[in-house]
Formats: structure tokens, C-alpha cells, sequence
DNA sequence: GTCTATATTGTGATAGAC
DNA sequence: GTCTATCACAATATAGAC
């Protein structure tokens, strides 16, 4: 039940102060942000957003929430699919660019949030096990179901996506197309030259000197060259 | 001034202190840290860390100095080598992985504390600012000489380790054995694949499934695949 | 549903004895 | 130098009017 008690709910305002959250939680993680600080840029009073969301941690797993959705289901949507692994690499190379340029924030608050709160971790599991089930029902089944209980193996990302990326990473190393490598530092390879480049962009500023303009060319030029480097890296 | 007003300093119990506030500003981040855990952890007062250090900010900044310290003075002394660029990658992946392995939350402190304090970013340059300064000489002048503004071009690793990392990617890419690639984006893919991994723990922990044992596998089989991994994305 | 006012706790910081 | 005791304020949370 955590929608507010009776009477119409106003899913308006509770969208705007989720909205306001995500922001003011983005910027400076759970611990550093301030309820007074999202009620102002919600345009709404303090009291308000303990009637909708209970307490502060609440509407941090709320947002937590959120924007762990935001920044995994793409990903093993693409490792599902039936492409070949130079047009997954292609498009979950753009994909991760483009997302992550539009919200800058987003890779070091998921980040920082496990690092700092461990109990996030579990939030987590439950987040991509529900996209990868609710990947698993094509069309039908209304996206918000809350439960699809469809996971078949014991982790997570045991599901269609890694069993199809391992199939095919071992068919390219038999034909000799592809250096044998595990799903796992195949996977973290690519999510590293993704989502680090943004969750270090202040590192970024301080040792290479990239302001933003730097950065927004470093990213162009990098949209155009990583999925060659990657697919280099893969050759026989 | 940062030293205690007179008689004995006991740098002892200060060192004990700093190491304590290292180990919780590690796990929890700044804002996360409270001063009675520290003095808990460190076996004394409340106050004392107050006699110490003056505020809960300058501890917190002592500790991101050391800490930013420890991550990046290497990777500037192996690039400003003379050392081919093969054994360079292969000495800062062993360089990274082990140490990393040996200090699990400093990566994620580090990037987690540039993204929610910008103030440090400046905190950082000085660091880095500091360490290429302190490379060119190359051992006489002792090490804690305060200054030495021996910095050259206008942004941090505008010194030394760049130019020669550029002079030697030019080179590699006219004899043909390097394929093109601008300063950055090397770095950049070399340390994204070096230390996302860390930073990321919890969330391969998530994603992957990877209990800890599981991780420190992962990293050893890393150290053998990535250097070759990385080399083969940069021949031509 | 939304506000104002207030209760309550947590936490950084200081005073002062030893 | 190190401790105990305490202050002062910030921040979450609630009560209750409208």
C-alpha cells in the first residue's frame, strides 16, 4: 500500500515530488540531500512528502528504484535479441552514450548508492530480475503487473540474456570469428568503457582538464571509435 | 598550521585517527560518516578528533587527499617512463588490479565523493598537480617539500606523462603498428577497464551474481585477459 | 490534499576538569 | 593530550487547522 490513503490520489503532485527527488537525490546521494531541499524544488511544503511517501528512506528506495530501471533493462533487452554480437555491441554502445549524456548524474548516484548503502544491493537484484522477466512476456501482459515471479536460474543475469550471450560467444569462438572470452569480462569490458566515463567525469575535469564543452567532444569522438576498439579487442 | 598547537604532537594517536576516519569516510562517504563512529573506531574521544583536526570538513579532506593520492600517482610515473607502451598497459593493469584488490572501497569512495562534493574537484588538480610535480624530480629535493610548482601547460596531466604518451601513440600509429588514437580515449578505456570493476562491485554483485569469491576470481582471470584484451583493441 | 507549527531526535562542536 | 558533560542547531517526522 504505498499509495496514499483514499480520496482521489493526486498521482500529479506525487509525480512532482518524485520528480523533485530524483533530482536533489541525484546530484548529492541519499545521505547528503535534504527533504527541505526537494519540497522547495517540488514547489510543495515539507509535510507533503511524508503524506505521500512515509519518511525519507522510503522515497529513497523510491528513486533508487527509478533510476536502477533506468540504466539496466536496455541492456539485456539488446543481449537478448537475436542480432549478431557486432550489432549488439554497436547499439549498446549508443544506446549507453546517449542515455547517460541526457542524464549525467545518473551513472555516480547508482554507483555511489551501492557503494554506500548495501541494502540497495537487494533492490537491485529484484529490479533486474523484474526486467528481465517482464522481457520475457513479448507484448501481452500489462508492463505493470507486480509480480511475473519468471526468473529460471539462481542469479540474475542467469536468464535468457546470458545464456544467449554465452551460446554466442562460443559459436564466434569455434568458427574462429571470436577470441574465446567468458559473458562475464565480455559484459564488464563493455559496461566499463560505457557507464566509467561518466561516473568519473568529475575525475575527468580534475586530471585531464575536460570541461563540459571537452567532454561533450570526448563523447562524440567516442561514439565513433568504441565499437570498432571493442570489436578489435574480440578478433582472433 | 594543521599540526596541534604545541608540546608533544602525538602523532601517534592523530595517525590513529586519520587511519580511523579513513576506514569510515571508505565505507559510508563523507556525508554518511559520523564523527562518533570514527572516534569509536579509532579507540578515543569524540572531542579528540575535534583537538585534531578542527572540523568534521577538514578530517573529511585529509582523507580524500590521501586517498586521491593513493590512486593516482602511478598510472603518472608509469606513463612518464620510457618503457614501451606494451609493458606500459601491462604495468598499469597489474598495477591497478592488485592494488584495488587490496583497498575493495577506495575506487568507489573516490568517484563517489567528486560527484557529491564538486569542491574537491579543485582538491583533486592540487593532488594531481602535485604528484606530477613532485615526478620530475627525480630523487633528490625530499619528498614532503610543500611546494615545488614545477606544473608546465595549463590543465593537470598537461605534463610530462601526456606528452609523452601522445609522442608515443604518434609514433606507434606512423610506423603502423599502433592504430590512431588520441591521449584521451587511451586513458580513458584504460582505466575504465581497470577500475569500473572496483567501483562497480555491488553492482556486479547484482547484476552477475558474483558473491565475493566469485569476484576474486574474476579479477585474477582479468589480470591474465585484459592487457592482451586492451592491446589487440589498438592494433590497426 | 495542503498548509503552519511543533515535537524529537541526531550530530557536530565547545567548555572545562584532570 | 585526553576525557566528561553539555550546547546549539539541523533535519526528520508528526499534529492538527484549513
Amino acid at each position: 500500500m504505498p499509495k496514499p490513503p483514499a480520496a482521489s490520489p493526486d498521482v500529479d503532485t506525487e509525480q512532482r515530488i518524485l520528480d523533485a527527488a530524483h533530482a536533489v537525490f541525484l546530484r548529492g546521494g541519499t545521505t547528503g540531500a535534504r527533504m527541505q531541499e526537494i519540497a522547495d524544488e517540488a514547489g510543495v511544503n515539507k509535510a507533503l512528502l511524508h503524506y505521500y511517501f512515509r519518511s525519507k528512506d522510503r522515497l529513497a528506495e523510491a528513486v533508487f528504484q527509478r533510476a536502477a530501471t533506468r540504466i539496466f533493462p536496455t541492456v539485456l533487452r539488446v543481449l537478448a535479441s537475436d542480432a549478431e554480437i557486432e550489432q549488439k555491441v554497436q547499439a549498446i554502445i549508443t544506446h549507453y552514450l546517449d542515455h547517460l549524456s541526457s542524464a549525467p548524474y545518473l551513472a555516480g548516484y547508482v554507483l555511489g548508492e551501492l557503494n554506500q548503502h548495501p541494502e540497495r544491493i537487494t533492490q537491485m537484484v529484484r529490479a533486474v530480475a523484474a526486467a528481465e522477466a517482464q522481457m520475457d512476456l513479448p507484448v501481452h501482459g500489462h508492463a505493470d503487473a507486480p509480480f511475473t515471479p519468471r526468473t529460471a536460474g539462481p542469479g540474475p543475469l542467469h536468464g535468457r540474456a546470458r545464456v544467449i550471450l554465452q551460446k554466442q560467444l562460443r559459436a564466434g569462438a569455434r568458427e574462429g570469428t571470436l577470441r574465446p572470452i567468458s559473458p562475464e569480462q565480455f559484459l564488464v569490458n563493455l559496461l566499463s568503457l560505457c557507464i566509467f566515463p561518466f561516473a568519473a567525469r568529475p575525475m575527468l575535469h580534475a586530471v585531464l582538464g575536460m570541461d563540459d564543452a571537452d567532454f561533450r567532444r570526448f563523447i562524440a569522438q567516442r561514439r565513433k571509435e568504441l565499437p570498432a576498439f571493442f570489436l578489435r579487442a574480440l578478433q582472433p
